[in-house]
DNA sequence: ATTGATATATTACGCTCGTCATGTATGATG
DNA sequence: CATCATACATGACGAGCGTAATATATCAAT
């Protein structure tokens, strides 16, 4: 059967939010195109006729995930700069983002899965890193631009290895603790 | 056939080296048990002889290749205080460790894989990744122990998210960047 | 030397995977 | 209303997966 042109568009976007939600929860491998498809409302003969592989699907579902994420934070930022890296790190460094790593980020569930894939998925994925990195840079306190950027980048990377351990770890305590530890290793507002 | 005892330990022993190389290599859904099998000259037959799963190897390959990076933190330690640190991350914030995954860190590799792992898998992660951290305790400036381990917590997710995010991105530049940030992010020495 | 134990090889199982060829029903177009 | 284009459903493909049963060959113990 055939449907209608905007039921098209709708279908496709349905098949890359599941698709993003379902590879943060299972992993790249973790869900297959025909479970994936099932999930969206459809059968997986469809697939093709919407995406050139599963990879390419995986390099739009990180795209369309990861600029939601720097979208909210853009949000963060335009509401006060002085707020807004304690709204960020408050959403971030939590129990509730370990726990569902499906509505997470793209980059602490999906980054060593991406890192082996081809340049697609790798460069979805470093626009978005780009992005929240950036909203980031205009938080750090300090003149120095440079000084700023970098501290941006150790911010990013100490919250993306928070998530990746914390949620890794078969202690609840220790989990919480590297949160709350790197809740405080933040730097303080300008 | 049947080999002698101490070939069954030799084979054994190779069958977990080779795990860990390949599973950091290529993840744990990245490669089977027959082609690891393979790799240590071996048929995939004799595997449930050594280990009741595939989980349960990737267990024990995880918790071989952290106890052997824990040693080697420690023996800087014991080489100097004052030098360790420095050893610890000229070690691992690097291009070598992005580019040969299958001898980096296990937690860069598989973090998000055993995060979605039985018990088993988890607590070997666990144990390395503690002992990690107690080194970096150590190394932490200041008196009060509290803020000496949150700071190790801290520096440790850092490192991690570091690599993780070097490995995943695009760019070349900015993967060297992350690195250098995160590297000059670290606590001086005591 | 004979026996028993067992680590590995061989083989096969049921399943799921990504991908693709074909059929078909329906929207879009005139 | 008739025609065409096409999005999806159906089904199949070869391959690889984790796991397990069986066979065999050799070490270990007597």
């Amino acid at each position: 059967m055939k449907v209608s042109r905007e039921q098209v568009a709708l279908n496709r976007e349905r098949i890359v939010e599941t698709a993003a939600r379902l590879f943060r929860e299972k992993g790249y491998d973790g869900i297959g195109v025909a479970d994936l498809m099932k999930s969206a409302g459809l059968t997986h003969g469809g697939f093709y006729g919407h995406f050139a592989s599963k990879e390419d699907l995986l390099a739009e579902a990180a795209a369309h995930a990861l600029k939601k994420s720097v979208q909210r934070w853009e949000g963060y930022l335009a509401e006060g700069r002085d707020t807004a890296l304690e709204k960020i790190s408050d959403g971030y460094l939590t129990r509730q983002h370990c726990e569902h790593p499906e509505k997470g980020c793209s980059v602490t569930a999906l980054g060593a899965d991406i890192a082996r894939l081809g340049p697609k998925a790798r460069h979805a994925l470093t626009e978005g890193a780009s992005g929240q990195m950036a909203v980031l840079e205009q938080l750090m306190p300090g003149a120095d631009p440079a000084a700023r950027r970098r501290q941006a980048l150790a911010t990013y990377a100490s919250m993306v290895g928070a998530i990746v351990l914390a949620r890794a770890v078969d202690d609840e305590q220790l989990s919480a603790e590297i949160l709350q530890a790197v809740q405080q290793s933040l730097p303080a507002g300008t």
